[in-house]
DNA sequence: GATGAATGAGGCTTCATTCAT
DNA sequence: CATGAATGAAGCCTCATTCAT
């Protein structure tokens, strides 16, 4: 039998990994340009195939860029749960390491581009806004409401307003991330993110203490 | 000489006065939709002229854009420096005002918009990018690390890495300006600026300061 | 005054004899070629202006061809209904003016391609298709029906099946509008209209009338 | 030999069936769409094949309508001759038996789509217009005038131009055939077709007849 | 034979830009 | 100054056609 057993799957993970190859190169093209400077042309050149191939998998522009959104961006949200759920140690540690997580699998991936074409296209797309508002941000916060609630109750933090202080923890890592996108050409001297990062953890966590 | 002098000037005012009214209904319709989805015919609408007349004014669509950037946002930040020239009290409570100024006058007004366009913009204008990164947002760092250091010479605030620390005192504000503008249609229940505010200044003082 | 009075009269009708104009070519190039087939750049050219020219008048390609069959054919049906009201002579002779007339008017013109066009399309436009169909045929059999009455009461005609007898009168009529149209060049020898007409028309009155 | 001289028809049977299930499902399409808006997607599905299998009997679109044409509509004509040549009885009876005939197998089956794809392509397609012409229209009006030329003969009917008179026998069934296809949306009320019929031959032959 | 993934030419449509008035 | 009719380049999208399996 000459033909071996491997070569047909191989076949097979091609043909499923379409979409997702073409997902893939969207994300970059769309990063890069906006929705409505991106050119479907381009996005096909990036994925390997030619522009009609798109349309077999995806409606329209407008369906290819709600996919990117929302099959890309959900699971680090419930990535993120999942590390919550399982944390046992102090509130303080659990805050530290999220926002490091969310930096290292948001902020330095190509997923960074994602919260700035919302907050770009928001007004474009309501309805994915939404989707994005409920699944995400909102999701999101709860997420870090929850270590909160955790500190306060544990005496490791101060009786603040969950709602607001839960804002103020993330506003720095997402106004970073977006920023940072948004004028990469324009900081030579790059980011210092390290101690940024450092820094909003240690401010942060100094404010919200007790003592 | 039946033409008063003052005839004239009136004139004149309302000859130039055009430009202006063409950059306001710009900001709105810009502010909505992006650079790309801009339509000229729709700004000149709100403009109450025809498009052509656009081009009297501006060489083109992106020449109205950078105008619009260029135009309306620099001033707030000579005001913010003149501010604080001018201020005598401590840094925190100079901290304090200039972080509940800027939120009037860009936050709350018409020109929240602008960080958001040029967060959406800026891969596809990087002359402008450089530009705001420069006269804006360099600018505004600088503004704020002056009152930081005064802080710390002044003994009221810790000896922090100045750079970060600045970035720090700034995020929060500016990723409320710019998620506010994107997610509107999102929170019907609003967004509790008020306490946002109050507790960004209060636990970052609260970080910052001296035991 | 250099500028003769003339002057602009001659471009304000140019302006407004736009539509008409890309009507005018519309009708020529959907009868030629069908719905589908016609690219509005034929149309555009033959009407002496540019694709996008055709936008400012016309919604879409659909709505152009709505327009031109709305537009040019009621017109010709009104003209029949004021001719029948206006006669004064025998059914049999209303019957063979009106007959005479159609042929004229919509048989020999461009107008006949509008019947050809609405038959193949009737299945893509159902809601042309249904104005057509009430504001043509049904408007038409109608005028048909009051000349035959009319001859049924001065006892000309024998008394038939009103509807009926009116498809038969008008069917003639119809297919050699249409079929001329379609096959035109398949018939070289060309089609006798003037014995089609006078026999249709005897033969039927012969056949219609009290003996 | 294990297979029977029987078995292999009976797959090749099937195999040739191919074909006809796909002229089947086309003339369903093309009916209803006409040919520029049939998509060959829609045949395929149709005809319960994909879309690359049209392409192992057909060169393509154009082909498959061509075919379509030319295979459907040809046995008619020559079921007809058959007919008339078989009939025995008078010129007006084999007349009438004619003209119900064409009704029954055209009229009332899917075939009565064919001269209105005719009509509505013809200019689209002047090479199979042509075969049409020639194949159907002429030789339908041959037996037509066949029938007409015994009746003359015979004395039953008047000494008319045969080639008009022809036209005008076949004209209210061609268009009543292209007409009710066309507009059947259009018409909740129906067609009265027996009453049409009956009434076009009694005033037909009303007229034609001596005396 | 049959499939269906992929192609890419072609047409509709939009809209920034121009220019005669 | 201002208009608005006209332009035409550019991009989305469709679908007939091909071809490796």
């Amino acid at each position: 039998m000459p033909r071996t057993a491997a070569a047909k799957p191989r076949w097979h993970r091609r043909k499923s990994a379409r979409p997702e190859e073409i997902l893939t190169a969207a994300l970059e093209v769309f990063a890069d340009r906006g929705f409505a400077a991106t050119k479907l042309e381009d996005v096909a050149r990036r994925a390997g195939v030619t522009k009609g191939t798109i349309y077999l998998y995806f409606e329209n522009k407008e369906a290819l860029f709600k996919a990117l959104v929302r099959e890309t961006i959900v699971p680090v949200i419930a990535q993120g749960e999942a590390i919550a759920q399982a944390f046992t140690g102090s509130a303080r540690d659990l805050f530290e390491k999220l926002i490091r997580d969310y930096w290292r699998l948001v902020g330095e991936t190509s997923l960074a581009s994602i919260p700035r074409l919302m907050i770009a296209e928001a007004g474009n797309f309501p309805e994915l806004a939404r989707f994005y508002y409920e699944e995400v941000v909102t999701r999101g916060h709860r997420l870090m409401s929850g270590v909160l609630e955790r500190g306060i109750k544990a005496g490791e933090f101060r009786r603040v307003n969950l709602a607001v202080a839960t804002k103020l923890a993330m506003s720095p890592l997402m106004h970073a991330v977006v920023a940072r996108k948004a004028f990469a050409a324009c900081m030579p001297e790059g980011f210092d993110v390290a101690s940024y990062l450092d820094t909003h953890i240690d401010l942060y966590l100094h404010g919200i203490s007790k003592s």
